[in-house]
DNA sequence: CTATAATATGCGTATATGTGCATATATAAT
DNA sequence: ATTATATATGCACATATACGCATATTATAG
């Protein structure tokens, strides 16, 4: 029960929301959320962590970056069978939204930033 | 995707969720859900409120009593189907809740309080 | 080892949220 | 009308949340 309130609480803001709408297109790396949302990084790394202790994303290192996507073999788990039925929620919900759109716009032209990207 | 915020808002709070938990059984008045939850009346009042206006109960009246109930026909339709896929994540995140089992065997014993009941 | 770059985090602050108390509102009975 | 009762709501307060700024941490490159 605590799980799902995190859960619940986590997608209760438009920031994070807004987060989901990307990620589930393509993971990303904190810099590029920044990017396609246009927001600061603490902004960016603050709430891409809220969502990473929800249970929705997963992440791992790769250089510099440490990049976020959706952990979607963690939600398919049994005893977490809700996650399955709101990231269906995320989906439709996101639909027909206008800030969504220009994200997902934003998203196609952000690229991980400068020194050597493997 | 306002209203999804507003929707998972009201369910990131344990007071509302072991609210659908009981309603999910049967409706309820709010002195019902005062003492199935043993919570005052401010607290029933207000949180039965903030669930309605999220979209997931309807309530009428009945003589002095508000009656609340979840709004299956309202969370079936087209342009919320977000909700069904949540009501769907409420019920399986209440499996294995103590706390939920303790209002559930609670609301079996509460009654609309006095005058005379319909 | 030092410098640089991407990300994380401590701290202060503004705003939002949950609650109880007291009181208002509405309905029904006398 | 007056009274009693179930529910709703204004207000005050304590706690939680989101954010920016500055700084720490981690990893790469020279």
């Amino acid at each position: 029960m605590q799980d799902f309130i995190k859960a619940t609480a986590a997608l209760s803001d438009i920031t994070r929301l807004r987060m989901m709408n990307i990620l589930l297109i393509r993971e990303c790396c904190v810099c590029e959320v920044m990017q396609a949302l246009e927001i600061s990084q603490t902004r960016a790394s603050r709430n891409l962590s809220i969502l990473y202790d929800a249970g929705f994303l997963k992440q791992r290192k790769e250089g510099l970056w440490t990049v976020y996507s959706i952990d979607r073999e963690g939600i398919g788990k049994e005893n977490k069978k809700y996650l399955d039925n709101i990231i269906k929620a995320v989906s439709s919900a996101l639909e027909n939204s206008k800030t969504a759109e220009a994200d997902i716009a934003r998203l196609e032209k952000s690229k991980r930033i400068s020194p050597a990207c493997p």
